[in-house]
RNA sequence: GGGGAGAUACCCAAGCGGUCAAAGGGGGCAGGCUGUAAACCUGUUGGCGUAGCCUUCGGGGGUUCGAAUCCUCCUCUCCCCA
């Protein structure tokens, strides 16, 4: 249990930590103030889309946004936006999203509620999907809910006029996005709505929403959003450019190591566990130059790694990336390519066919392009293009590219 | 309802009868240099056991020895007018 102090400190880092915008604060803090008198705990939203399940970095930041009032003793109110998947949210979008099947879908949620937890107290958690109540209005409770939202007011926000200004098309039901996620908030009776900044608009619809239908209105607190490790646009799964809570921690701590010096302050900032004045403490170190920029990217690495897989495998993934990177050996455990005795012809193989046997090429020309490069070698010795057929061992080592290392183990399968 | 413009690869965009698997840029991947950073240089970026062949320029049909390019119908988008 904390004593008054550290809530006092903690009610400081809710407010202020990680957060971007919160209309209002002082809202927020009567709430907080009343929950706190009156034993309620506060119901604290957050809407998730099901199309790419896989949670990174940049989900992260709001999702330990939401256990930092679980930790307060709030209540997490999750909504899986299963029915909202199908319009897909234009937020920050600049073309139409595709509409997911209903399958995808729900596929996509029992992914996203395995990998939640990782963050999440499942206590103080609760889990709904807002089909629970889009499937059962019909088309006059659409029609009424949306006669009290406005084209002119709908159309202001900036990713509409952008695509008005270019002259993209906006379809009828993304302007319905909104709408619905303002409608989410009323169901679950929301006290508080946590988002990226780009959910500003969607937010305060909420708000308002609440407000007209005879509720308190919402707080929204508001945090930012997280760059991908390109360096260049936000952190997200369809573009690529993201680090999965759920990956191994050698990905993890590669693609940590893999981001531009210039994100540094960002990802200690949005993405580690630090305090504010450790966060503070490095980003001056890096300004003065007292401080090497790989040096804390590495220990940032580690410190990203330890937050979801923990300490041990943290070090080690440390350890495997000095090997791999400084002394230019072979990690110590790789993933296995597992060949039978039949795939070989006089104890040779077609390099193309390993590679893709890897999953390390798309394609036998996407393969073969990368040997000419020189990008693919065993045991150390690169593949020569001119003699794509290799000879292959069991416990050999393939490597494609810089970091793509497997174990080549080879079945004696003589069953025919 | 009327008039106009347009749809080309992951994105932007050129091409407007053969020399087009399709310029250029961006992005991606790979190589060099590095710190798996930045900047820079180079290569590569539809598929196929690959000096050859197959499929691709919104979709169908046609003209032609030959079509991304011409004709025709369809689908979709944007703009102006009502």
């Amino acid at each position: 249990m904390r004593g008054p102090m550290s809530v006092e400190l903690a009610l400081e880092e809710l407010l202020d930590s990680r957060v971007a915008d919160v209309f209002t604060k002082d809202e927020l803090r009567e709430k907080l103030a009343r929950s706190e008198r009156e034993r309620r705990p506060l119901r604290v939203k957050l809407g998730v889309d099901p199309t790419a399940p896989d949670i990174h970095l940049g989900h992260a930041v709001v999702l330990r946004k939401m256990r930092a009032f679980q930790d307060l003793g709030h209540t997490g109110v999750l909504i899986i936006g299963d029915y909202t998947a199908m319009v897909g949210d234009p937020s920050g979008k600049n073309k139409t999203r595709p509409q997911l099947s209903y399958d995808e879908i729900e596929q996509n949620a029992a992914t996203y509620k395995e990998q939640v937890f990782k963050i999440l107290d499942p206590e103080r958690t609760e889990i709904v999907l807002n089909g629970e109540w889009f499937r059962k209005l019909a088309f006059a409770d659409v029609l009424r809910l949306a006669s009290r939202f406005t084209v002119a007011r709908l159309l202001e926000r900036d990713d509409f006029e952008k695509r008005l200004a270019k002259q993209q098309p906006i379809s009828l039901h993304e302007v319905m996005y909104p709408v619905m996620q303002a409608y989410d908030s009323v169901m679950v009776r929301a006290d508080v709505e946590l988002g990226a900044t780009e959910q500003t608009f969607n937010i305060l619809m909420g708000r308002q929403l609440q407000e007209q239908m005879g509720q308190e209105r919402q707080i929204g607190l508001l945090v930012p959003i997280l760059t991908g490790i390109c360096g260049t646009v936000r952190m997200s799964k369809s573009i690529g450019n993201y680090i999965g809570i759920a990956e191994s921690p050698q990905e993890m701590f590669g693609k940590t190591m893999s981001i531009p010096d210039r994100l540094l302050a960002e990802y200690l900032r949005l993405a580690t566990d630090y305090r504010p004045d450790e966060v503070e403490r490095l980003e001056r170190a890096l300004a003065d130059g007292s401080a090497n920029p790989r040096d804390v990217k590495f220990q940032m690495a580690k410190r990203i790694v330890a937050m979801y897989h923990g300490e041990e495998s943290s070090e080690l993934a440390a350890s495997d990336f000095e090997r791999v990177f400084k002394r230019k050996e072979a990690p110590r455990e790789m993933p296995v390519i597992g060949l039978s005795s039949k795939d070989l012809k006089e104890g040779k193989i077609w390099i193309a066919k390993l590679l893709r046997l890897a999953n390390a090429a798309s394609s036998n020309s996407n393969a073969l392009g990368l040997v000419r490069q020189g990008a693919v070698s065993i045991d150390g010795a690169p593949v020569d293009a001119g003699r794509p057929d290799v000879a292959v061992k069991s416990g050999m080592t393939l490597k494609v590219g810089k970091r793509r290392f497997f174990r080549i183990e080879i079945t004696n399968d003589t069953s025919d």
